[in-house]
DNA sequence: AACACTATTAGACCATAGTCTAGATTGATA
DNA sequence: TATCAATCTAGACTATGGTCTAATAGTGTT
């Protein structure tokens, strides 16, 4: 009897999906998680969950942090990522940051399900069109993921806007904490990424497409 | 009769490429550069130049800089970029900038006489390998890059240096100028690119990979 | 309960970034 | 030659960025 996880913030989406998996895996449970947060207590309650559906773009969780931040914590999960984009290079750097599946949204609901079964046997999917280009990850790049994987989630939200160009006052804004705290979050984002300047952390976030 | 320019800061290549073309194009003149500004002097010396061989790797001319700001002058003489790599997606940029064929440094002798057959006939030619994804430059970068296009040489190292994370100290000392000075030419290239902060010019510089 | 550990918060303080103004130099043009 | 325009240069000044110190609160450990 299988138990997944369905980390996406579109409830109609969970809603399908759920009744796409139920026609396929006859003894099925499934948990349900709607942003970063909720993903990670999740899993942090049920220790035997055998398969992540992860969406990319959840609250909290832009581009790749989700996975980086996911497979840190529980390095053997399996994980397939859904995502409405299916661009290559994406496709290429979640497989390259351990995820086991890429399906896209735009998937008829029997391929899915098909996808799914390969993954659980442990084999990595992804749509037909990526199967070329799987460059592998730089081991610099791996070696950034693994920095970024220890921000504190509060410490990834401000890298977020720090890669879109805001100053701290207006970083400050969005969060509703004062300036002060932001540059305190900033000291702290350079010390674990090893850099020194502003820039230096935009790049880092630049190169993994956080 | 035919005249092409050179530009490749690597005399020995020069010589070999030079070699290769006397046994494939009977009347020919060839002239020489070897840095962007000498290439930039003599296009203007020589205003019947009937190809460009550009390297891509020149001092001055990091990645695209050298293509962009040649096209903005010369926009309708005949560009061939020659170059060591042969990434798929700089090919493509390249391309999408205006060039009407790409190189590589590793075909042999014959068949980049080819290729500048190809290419003087008014079409591109790329290798095999990169035919397929030839993907569109989008208008926003095409909008970029005319905007960077617009940057002089001394404001484009400035920018150049930006890129790599250094502080306006390091730059200073780079282009062994004061810091006040460095400071201006920021602000110059914020006024030019449009944004307001070093990390969105840094931001702009890292998506047209220059 | 007492402990160490870490995230979050923020104030005070110094360093760096960025603007404004302005003189010097160069190149094109009348 | 005179002149205009653009670039490069840099000093003085203000805004923003970044460090250090420290208090608070939460978490897991002994």
């Amino acid at each position: 009897m299988a138990k997944f996880l369905i980390a996406d913030d579109h409830p109609l989406f969970r809603e399908a999906l759920q009744g796409a998996l139920a026609n396929h895996f006859s003894e099925l449970t499934l948990r349900e998680a709607e942003d970063l947060d909720s993903t990670l207590a999740a899993l942090n309650k049920d220790d035997d969950v055998d398969l992540l559906l992860l969406d990319l773009h959840m609250p909290g969780s832009g581009d790749l942090y989700g996975l980086i931040r996911v497979r840190e914590d529980y390095p053997l999960l399996p994980v397939a990522i859904i995502s409405g984009s299916e661009d290559s290079s994406i496709v290429a750097k979640c497989i390259g940051f351990g995820a086991l599946g890429f399906i896209p949204k735009s998937l008829p609901s029997a391929e899915i399900a098909e996808a799914i079964d390969t993954i659980l046997q442990g084999e990595t999917w992804v749509p037909k069109e990526n199967r070329e280009r799987l460059d592998v990850v730089s081991d610099e790049d791996q070696e950034l993921a693994q920095k970024v994987s220890g921000l504190t989630p509060q410490q990834y939200r401000v890298l977020h806007f720090l890669h879109e160009g805001l100053l701290n006052k207006q970083i400050a804004y969005q969060l509703g904490i004062t300036e002060a705290t932001v540059k305190a979050h900033i000291t702290a984002i350079f010390r674990k990424l090893g850099v020194y300047s502003r820039t230096q952390a935009v790049l880092v976030a630049e190169r993994l497409q956080l």
